[in-house]
DNA sequence: TTGAAAGCGCTAACAG
DNA sequence: CTGTTAGCGCTTTCAA
């Protein structure tokens, strides 16, 4: 007959049903439920993962014994500790992590909302993130917006219904409104803007040198002998693009350059307005000498469509973009960027938020600017100069 | 005095506590607790979120009541339901999606893993899936292998954790070992690998046509005039390497032409090992007249490399790779490729995963294959020829 | 048509 | 050192 594992007495067990396929016996003298540890650990064919009370059981221990010792609790018996340790591992036990976090009110995830996962700069960023996410034990839930403010606005809602202890956010070309960031914050969960951010969020922001970074572009070409400098800019409401305008202006204020609305053009920054937007500048009166775009990937597309047009590069027309990437880096000509060293940001971005997240209860949201660095290559570089 | 919103009645009614800082009655009369409902309704500056608890305070119903009226069960008066509904909007409630995924046992979600995000040819499979899980109302969450074994199998079991529904993966280059994904499997998680597969395992999968792509690229090569045609390839063990080498072979066995072992080169297919490569070519006693690389991006840079050398593309050297994308396109000489519409895999693939999971029962994995397409561009094309 | 109560898997406070 | 118990927020019987 079986012994109790409890109080190693004979005379009180009983079987009590089965556990997972497994005889389960009770001890009716210290009134224990427990099953026979077999062996071979069984094949747990079963559907519905195992949980803590079949550990439990599986023992003849508490749940709260089988908690502790998973949790590394101080206050428990070493070898029943092992035991436990073992004996999940035999079951190959893994804890439910919706029911931790349930219990918890923390998820140690973190939600991050991504415009295009498909463009470099966004795609760097989210590597950046991963990274830190990897180190730091938190996960990470990835939302791509697709550039849409109604599916920004749906991503924010499940996040929020996901319970993530903050969110990483880059807003969509058409988002205009921003209650529904004010709606998370006011619920006390920590944000941090990225790279396309509103400033009169009371969040913690992270952009990068936008003004400075446009400023010494248009400069250089200005330094290249360009004085008809047009810009390809995005959505008039998106704060970089205004920021980047504006040390676009400055520039050329600086060098007493007059500015000529004509040369400014607002566009959807998508893939493929390039062309149009070179055909508008070239058919214009006066056309440019210098074309600064405001993304990198539209002065390729601009470039190509000049290439073809039989307009030389940089000498006729020169170009420079915000944003480096292997585009940039492997066109002919290659071209001249501002890099804002994207994966940087989203290392930063992710601490940021971190150490709100720690520290809830009193901090103030900061921002914070990455340094860029002007990259000068051919598409800009005229004859006569050198690097 | 206060009358009670059940019976009506003000004799039985008595303060009971504070809900959320308003005032909380009993009627002793029904015995029926219920808060007033405030017309300006507060600010819930509190942090914890409202939940169904407080939305039937809130009205003087059971949690019961609430949760029928919330999911739109039909065993509920109109009234009673509509009131809910308002009062729900009014406090802000959102469920909580752990507590309900906890209960029903699913999360809805699906889990994604991807080798490399930075890849564009990964990127546009996320960007399908993303756009199918949008339209099918699934969840993601997105891992990053990078490229990692340790990080894959780690994945595997975050994914556990959070109880996804199924699990869409693509390993990474160091992967040779599947038990991680067959403790899915026998757990009756469904799983769908895509790009990269292991096709002993028991999923399903989607692949390219990998061998006809190879066949079609090389043979093309072979039109153009090309006899000694390198290959670069990827780790050996890496099953889409072996099927893209095969239809190599293949193509130069049907042309009569021999097979050089001295012309079949395994890389880490890393960024940046293609100039390596070619100078390992280049530098051969009989080097090639034409390269196959088996992705695109190597191919890449061993043409800008051979550009740098002053070697002629594609006269003394022509070039094709696997994979389209904006770099192929952009680059001088644009890249003959074989375009494997990547957008379309993601989108299969979780097609694939979405029908296991709801049929999880009685569901055989099964392969897909889907079609490419060879796109003919000037890095192979020779003089002579013509598109 | 509604409410009470059990339970999803887990943690933690409180008793022994 | 270990067990009992009360939740975390929700859905879902079962009763009324």
């Amino acid at each position: 007959m079986q012994k109790c594992i409890k109080c190693g007495k004979v005379d009180g067990i009983i079987r009590a049903g089965f556990l997972r396929g497994q005889q389960r016996y009770h001890c009716k003298l210290c009134s224990h439920f427990f099953v026979l540890k077999s062996n071979q650990p069984q094949p747990t064919k079963s559907n519905n993962p195992i949980t803590i009370v079949d550990v439990a059981n599986f023992l003849g221990v508490s749940i709260s014994t089988v908690s502790r010792a998973l949790n590394n609790k101080s206050d428990i018996n070493q070898k029943t500790k092992d035991a436990i340790i073992q004996a999940a591992i035999d079951l190959d036990y893994k804890p439910n992590f919706l029911a931790q976090s349930l219990n918890k009110g923390s998820t140690h995830t973190i939600g991050v909302i991504v415009p295009d996962v498909g463009h470099p700069f966004f795609a760097s960023v989210l590597a950046g993130i991963q990274q830190v996410a990897n180190n730091t034990g938190y996960r990470i839930i990835v939302c791509h917006s697709n550039e849409s403010y109604r599916i920004e606005v749906l991503n924010t809602e499940t996040l929020m219904a996901c319970r993530v202890d903050g969110i990483l956010i880059s807003h969509s070309k058409e988002t205009t409104e921003f209650d529904h960031i004010k709606k998370i914050t006011e619920k006390g969960i920590p944000v941090v803007q990225y790279d396309r951010v509103n400033s009169e969020l009371n969040t913690s922001n992270i952009i990068h040198q936008d003004f400075k970074g446009a400023f010494n572009l248009v400069e250089h070409l200005i330094s290249q002998g360009c004085r008809r400098i047009g810009v390809m800019s995005g959505p008039k409401e998106m704060q970089i693009c205004k920021t980047r305008i504006e040390g676009y202006k400055a520039a050329l204020q600086k060098h007493g350059i007059e500015i000529n609305n004509d040369y400014i053009v607002h566009s959807n920054i998508s893939y493929g307005e390039g062309e149009q937007i070179l055909n508008y500048f070239i058919g214009l009166e006066n056309p440019p000498d210098g074309i600064f775009a405001i993304v990198n990937r539209n002065a390729i597309e601009m470039m190509k469509a000049a290439k073809e047009k039989g307009i030389k590069i940089p000498d006729e027309l020169a170009f420079a973009g915000f944003g480096d990437d292997i585009l940039a880096q492997y066109f002919e000509p290659p071209l001249t960027v501002y890099n804002h060293f994207p994966t940087r940001i989203g290392e930063i971005a992710i601490r940021m938020l971190i150490e709100n997240i720690n520290n809830k209860s009193n901090f103030n949201p900061y921002s914070k600017i990455v340094e860029g660095e002007l990259i000068i290559r051919k598409s800009s570089l005229k004859k006569g100069s050198c690097l």
